[in-house]
DNA sequence: GAGTGAAGCAACACAGGTGTAGCATTGCTC
DNA sequence: GAGCAATGCTACACCTGTGTTGCTTCACTC
């Protein structure tokens, strides 16, 4: 019908296999959380940022839910892969490594993982509210494994250095913890003005200030 | 009309003064705040949550934007007076107070009136996402002119205890911003666990551990 | 180069939210 | 205890978002 392409009517975008439309659309939803907040992603600002409608979205996921867990899980996934390349090798029992520089180092890789993918990590750091409830338990509990590995760490370390008396572990994994993702946030949001060397120069001095 | 008593109707809710109404519909908005998070305050709601119709909302506040700025504007006025009264004085010029003792004295106090005022500290610290722009940019005017002066505070207590060498004094400042703002997190969200005893003891210990 | 199944589109019904207009009730004043 | 201004309520119109139905178009197969 040539009628319908001479009244104002969509022209039909282009078809794709379902993962590449599920791909584009994660896209067009990370970019919608990144400028606007979790909160706007709406199934409708996904579409239209696709260029396609809103079934075309529906056909692709569940509901909005699924979308946002998958874009979380995508996230998650790059992250995971970014880190196990460049992450230090945690000591073997009895390995003589040098304890604050391997905390350097972990930082340096952490923050140098974050400056280089900042659009997965924001899906990761950026604060939660408005995302399903779902989502956020489960960055939850994968602060909470990270913080448990970062607390067997700290008890290890602090006791192989001969650590400052009274401080206690759990607290001090929590600290670095806390530090570390906000050394992430910063570059984040301003990753002109923050620099990975700055936190891990920091890091070493304050490290090499704590009196054996 | 004694066909409107016995019809389903609403029963009249009892007038009140303009001021005595908005703190009500506040302290609605802020039970919502806490109990389903920010974005859950909608005007309805706090009109169902405080026993009245949306009108009488419309009544006391323009829109849902001004009751949300008054809720923080309340909670912030409140809170700085709890500091107010407790806060530790700021050393004079040359005062040979322990820098030390007045950093913890600080995180006492900030800590205290935290856990003694969970709902109004809530307001302040809980993400803001959902809220509208007006709001978290204030929010975020405050911290920077509070960490302004723990930078200044941090510049000439390091100087004055002649601390640790390449300590960078902003993101010291920044640091010990963060992590009182993460101490205060846990604390209201699970005041059971988290004593500001505990913190403050962590403070303690980590200073001493400073070398001079 | 027709036929057909998959992929995309417009349009609908619904839900929950906003803000407003006009009527009903109350309780204060005299 | 009647009058009336202030206060609250019902009801409406509108917006934005969800999830679905059925029709249209494309592109691949034979």
């Amino acid at each position: 019908m040539e009628s319908a392409t001479l009244r104002g009517k969509r022209p039909y975008a282009p078809r794709l296999p379902l993962p590449e439309r599920r791909a584009q659309l994660l896209d067009a939803a990370q970019a919608l959380a990144l400028e606007r907040g979790f909160h706007a992603v709406t199934v409708d600002g996904v579409a239209k940022a696709a260029g396609v409608t809103r079934p075309v979205v529906y056909g692709a996921f569940a509901d909005l839910g699924a979308l946002l867990q998958a874009l979380a899980d995508r996230a998650e996934e790059r992250v995971l892969a970014q880190l196990a390349d460049v992450f230090p090798q945690v000591p073997e029992d009895g390995d003589r490594a040098d304890v604050d520089d391997l905390l350097v180092r972990g930082i340096h890789a952490y923050l140098s993982a974050v400056r280089d993918n900042p659009a997965d990590w924001s899906v990761i750091l950026l604060p939660p509210e408005g995302a399903p409830a779902e989502m956020q338990q489960r960055t939850r509990a994968h602060q909470r494994a990270l913080l448990g590995q970062l607390r067997e760490l700290a008890v290890w370390g602090l006791r192989q250095r001969g650590g400052p008396e009274g401080l206690d572990a759990d607290l001090f994994a929590r600290s670095v913890f806390t530090l570390a993702e906000g050394a992430a946030r910063l570059i984040l949001v301003d990753p002109q003005r923050w620099q990975v060397e700055q936190f891990t120069a920091f890091t070493r001095a304050a490290l090499g200030a704590l009196s054996r």
